[in-house]
DNA sequence: TCGACGATACCGACCGGTTGGTATGTAGGT
DNA sequence: ACCTACATACCAACCGGTCGGTATCGTCGA
C-alpha cells in the first residue's frame, strides 16, 4: 500500500525497528503467523525490549496499524497529484498513482491494515478499531475530491464518503486477487482491478475524453 | 459466501465435520489463527481423526478450499438468476443475489478463501493455488454471460475474463471492508460496495432505465 | 454359515519444540 | 538517586504431529 521508500532512514530505536519488522512480517504471512520472536529477530532487538515497548503483542497490532496509517498517510499527502485543477483529475490522479504503486510481489505492496482485519477482526476489538481507523482515514483524504466532482458532473444517487468507501474496497480486492495469483501475474492482476475502478469514476463523472481501458 | 444453507444436513464422517468446522473458525479467526485442536473439539472428534483424514494441517486448508468451492459453486449453479432473458439480467442478477447474501455477521458471509489467501499466500504455496482454483472457479461461472453482455452492448477496452475478475475483486474487497466496521454495520458497508459494482455494470452497458443507486 | 482377514475409521496419550509473556538485571543519561 | 532502554534467563501453556491401539466393516475361502 506504501511503495518502497528509498529515503527513509533506517529506524534508529528498538520501538521502530519492531514496527518496520511488523510491516514486513505481516505483510508477508499475516498477524497470527508471526511470532514475537520473529518480529524479534527480523528487527535484530530482543524480547525484553519488545515487551518493554509493547504491553502484549496485540498492543504490537494495534500501534502498527497507527504506524501504518502515519506513513502511508504522509506518502499520500505529498503526492503531486493534488496539483491538478479539477477535482475529477485529482480523484484519477489518486486511482494512476496507485495503480503505479502496485508492482513486484504482493507482500511489497499490499495493505497491513486490511491483512490484520482478515484475520483479527473477531479475535481482536482494539486492533480491528485500529484497522478500521486507518482503512478510513485513507478514504477520508479522497473525499473533498469526491464531494468537489460530484457536484461539477452532476452526480446522484450515492455521496463523497461511499465513493471514498468504495475506492478503500476496490483496494483492499485487488490485493486479494493479486494474492491469488502467481507472483509474476499478481501485480498485472492487481493493476486489472484498479483500471475498472478508474473506469467506474470516468463513467460516473462524464470523462469520455480519455478512455482508459482496463 | 455462501448462504446459511438450512436444509444441508449435519455432516456424518469426521472428515466433512472437521472441513465444516474449518469453515465456521477460518472465516471467524483466520487460518494461522485456527489451531488443530480448535477444529477437532469444534467437530466433535480427536486428533487421531484428524490426522487420520488429513496428513497435515496444510492438507487441511487445501482440502477446505475444494470443499468450498464446491458448496459455493453448487449453491450459485441451482440459483434462480439464469433464467433472465438476457444476458445483462443474468449478470446484474447474480451481483442481487450476492447483495441478497451480505447480511448478519462477517463470520457468516465471508470468503473462506480470501481469508486464506491473505495469510497463507506467501508460505504455503498449496494453499495459494488452491484458493486460486476457488476464486477464479468462481469467477469464470460468470464469464458466458459477461461476454454475452459486453457482444449485445458493444462493450470494448476490456473483455469477460477481466470484468469476471474485478466482480472477485469487489466481493473480495466488501468483505473487508465490512470486517472493518462495527458488526451492526458491516454487512450494510458490504452491500454498499456491490451496489457499486451493480452500477459501474449499469454504466458499462448502458443500463439506463433501472437505477439502483448505491 | 461361519470365522479369519485386511482395510478403514477413529481414539487419546504422548512428544519435542514454540508460543506469548514475565522476572530480574544492567548500562547510561540526567 | 532515579528513570529509560534495553538484555538474559526462564516459564507454563499450547502447537502440530506421532504412535500404538481398538471397533467395525465387507469379503472370501472352507
Amino acid at each position: 500500500m506504501v511503495p518502497n521508500r528509498p529515503f527513509r532512514p533506517e529506524p534508529q530505536g528498538a520501538r521502530d525497528r519492531l514496527l518496520e519488522a511488523g510491516v514486513k512480517l505481516v505483510r508477508r504471512q499475516g498477524f497470527a503467523g508471526t511470532s514475537v520472536d520473529q518480529l524479534c529477530s527480523a528487527a535484530g532487538v530482543t524480547k525484553g525490549a519488545f515487551f518493554h515497548h509493547f504491553a502484549s503483542k496485540e498492543a504490537l497490532g494495534v500501534a502498527l496499524a497507527g504506524y501504518w496509517s502515519t506513513s502511508t498517510g504522509g506518502f499520500f499527502a505529498e503526492a503531486p497529484y493534488h496539483h491538478h485543477a479539477r477535482a475529477v483529475d485529482r480523484v484519477l490522479g489518486y486511482i494512476d498513482l496507485r495503480i503505479a504503486l502496485v508492482g513486484g510481489a504482493p507482500e511489497e505492496f499490499s495493505c497491513v491494515a486490511g491483512t490484520m482485519l482478515q484475520e483479527s477482526f473477531r479475535t481482536s476489538e482494539p486492533i480491528r478499531r485500529a484497522c478500521e481507523a486507518s482503512i478510513m482515514g485513507n478514504a477520508r483524504a479522497l473525499e473533498a475530491d469526491l464531494a468537489e466532482a460530484i457536484a461539477d458532473a452532476g452526480v446522484t444517487g450515492t455521496s463523497a464518503a461511499s465513493l471514498a468507501r468504495q475506492v478503500q474496497t476496490v483496494i483492499q480486492g485487488a490485493f486479494i486477487l493479486a494474492k491469488s495469483q502467481d507472483p509474476a501475474e499478481s501485480a498485472a492482476t492487481g493493476r486489472e482491478a484498479l483500471g475498472h475502478l478508474r473506469r467506474y469514476f470516468e463513467l460516473l463523472f462524464n470523462e469520455r475524453g480519455r478512455e482508459n481501458a482496463p
